[in-house]
RNA sequence: CGGGGUGUAGCGCAGCCCGGUAGCGCACCUGGUUUGGGACCAGGGGGCCGUAGGUUCGAAUCCUGCCACCCCGACCA
């Protein structure tokens, strides 16, 4: 079984690239560093798409779009901004082609040269800012609530599939408000959404809470953050939301009068989630036999297999599995009944495995006889027989129980890798021996979390939102220090 | 961007050391038997051997540049 899937244990890196080409989720573009998005893997996103866009709105955001080009002079605005990103900007110098004189193809008119070069989109601020100067007069324009779903590019020297990519689809959202406890306050709405996206749908637990000084957004005051754990121990931050302070609105000089008339600077805050998202989901779940999907992104939820020797067999199995279909869509399940006769039933059982659907029904003869269907689970790969008219009502009950069994299976692993340590060699042997999150004293230096990043790899994930204060000691300098930080190797 | 590895049919690989008609498995097409966990038999199609140069009578094979991918580092919200 599981053909052409490396096993975890063996190559974590090559299981994961395994997944996602095996399960038809994205491939390499001819273009270094980018991917094609296979209709499979879009169908997922375009899920997660679906359910964030619903709890960006249900919270007063609206939807806009925002030009992919980005004037160059816009990126050095803001000083810690362009210090970010400047190392990984793509850049369009020229606006025409024409063809080469030795008929050899077309080449770059050297005549077309750009005026101003234009910067295509690490992220929107600059671009979003420039124009918000323009929307925002009166403490009445605010708060200004605005999303958008787009493309950006980040010219990463190492790229992996989903993880991280030269070119990414995300969400950012950036919003302007009147006052900064209302700023503070969004920011902090959107991480709770992201956390709840992130545990409710994706079936993922996350650590919530806020970056380190190096850790944090360029131009950002605070940047707060979603860590989880992947199943090789390693951290990936699946969010960031992040409070702007006014830096954004000086740079930009986005001004508006308060009810007394006074011009104040506006309070900004950005927060995003990317395609990265796909790969957080695939090392959250899915095992050496391929992907695992939570009901609730799952692009099929339900697989129908028939199984027949006869036309008759067939015929009837058919008409079974078309009452079975109407029945679940009715009960808003996703269900595809696979009728092909060019595959086998063994041959389905396997792809649709790999492919991480929830739940598969097979019907044959023997069914047919006893009234029966049987339903295979994919999480736990038990399979049990039921009544046909059990149907309706299993499945739906099915899908609830398999969302919540992967969820606690991810944070059971998650509870057994979260390990609070009070020494640098505790740190040092549980980083090495099992990895995951560690929980340590750190005594708020960036000196210090340089040298313990030098000397083990590892990160300050976040300062955890729901520590508790506690008195101790600096795991690396003993200094002293009143609460823990989440510390791991990370994606 | 540094170190190591790989690039040969849609996919996975052999052939390369030692230059001489491009092969195997899976997939694909045709026909038949099959169908409860990736079926079997027979026949068939498919290649600018990553790319550009060089050496040679002759290059998948030797040499050089470039490109891409993988692993490890550096870098990275």
């Amino acid at each position: 079984m599981s053909k052409g899937i490396t096993n975890r244990a063996d190559d974590y890196s090559q299981w994961y690239n395994d997944i996602v080409k095996k399960a038809d989720l994205a491939e390499h573009s001819p273009v270094r560093g980018c991917m094609i998005i296979k209709p499979y893997g879009y169908s997922i996103w375009e899920k997660m798409q679906q359910q964030l866009d619903k709890m960006f709105k249900e919270t007063g955001h609206t939807n806009a779009y925002f030009p992919l080009f980005v004037p160059k002079s816009f990126l050095s605005k803001e000083a810690a901004h362009v210090e970010g990103f400047a190392k990984e900007c793509a850049v369009v110098t020229h606006y025409r082609l024409k063809n080469n004189e030795d008929g050899t193809g077309v080449i770059v008119d050297p005549d077309a040269k750009l005026e101003e070069e234009l910067i295509i989109r690490p992220t929107s601020e600059t671009v979003i800012w420039s124009t918000y100067k323009n929307w925002i007069q009166s403490y009445r324009d605010l708060p200004l609530l605005i999303n958008q779903w787009a493309n950006v590019v980040r010219w990463e020297m190492r790229t992996r599939l989903f993880l991280r990519t030269a070119e990414f689809l995300w969400q950012e959202g950036h919003t302007a408000h009147a006052s900064k406890q209302e700023a503070v306050e969004e920011t902090i709405q959107m991480l709770k959404i992201y956390a709840q996206f992130a545990e409710e749908h994706m079936a993922m637990p996350v650590i919530q809470g806020k970056k380190s000084e190096s850790e944090k957004f360029p131009g950002a005051i605070d940047t707060y953050c979603i860590e989880a754990l992947m199943q090789d121990g390693k951290a990936l931050q699946a969010g960031t939301s992040h409070f702007l302070g006014q830096n954004f609105a000086k740079a930009f000089d986005v001004k508006f009068a308060d009810n007394e008339g006074k011009l104040e600077y506006v309070w900004g805050t950005s927060w995003g989630v990317s395609t990265r998202l796909m790969g957080a989901l695939i090392m959250a779940h899915s095992d050496d036999n391929g992907l695992v999907l939570p009901p609730k992104l799952a692009p099929i939820q339900v697989v129908i297999v028939p199984i027949y020797r006869t036309d008759e067999q067939k015929a009837a199995i058919e008409e079974k599995a078309n009452e079975i279909v109407k029945l679940l869509r009715s009960k808003g399940l996703s269900v595809q009944f696979d009728k092909r006769d060019t595959h086998k039933p063994g041959w389905k059982f396997a792809e649709y495995e790999l492919k991480g659907v929830p739940a598969r029904i097979a019907i044959g003869p023997n069914d047919m006889e006893n009234g029966t269907v049987e339903i295979a689970r994919r999480d736990t790969g038990e399979k049990t027989t039921i009544s046909m008219d059990e149907v309706g009502n299993y499945l739906p009950q099915l899908m609830d129980e398999i969302q919540d069994s992967i969820f606690k299976k991810a944070h059971g692993f998650r509870k057994d890798n979260l390990t609070s340590v009070d020494t640098w060699d505790q740190f040092k042997e549980v980083l090495d021996s099992k990895g995951g999150f560690i929980l340590a004293h750190w005594d708020g230096t960036a000196e210090t979390e340089d040298k313990i990043k030098e000397e083990t790899k590892a990160t300050i994930r976040c300062i955890p939102l729901d520590a508790v204060e506690e008195e101790g000691k600096c795991v690396y300098s003993g200094k002293p220090s009143n609460q823990r930080v989440i510390f791991a190797r990370a994606y």
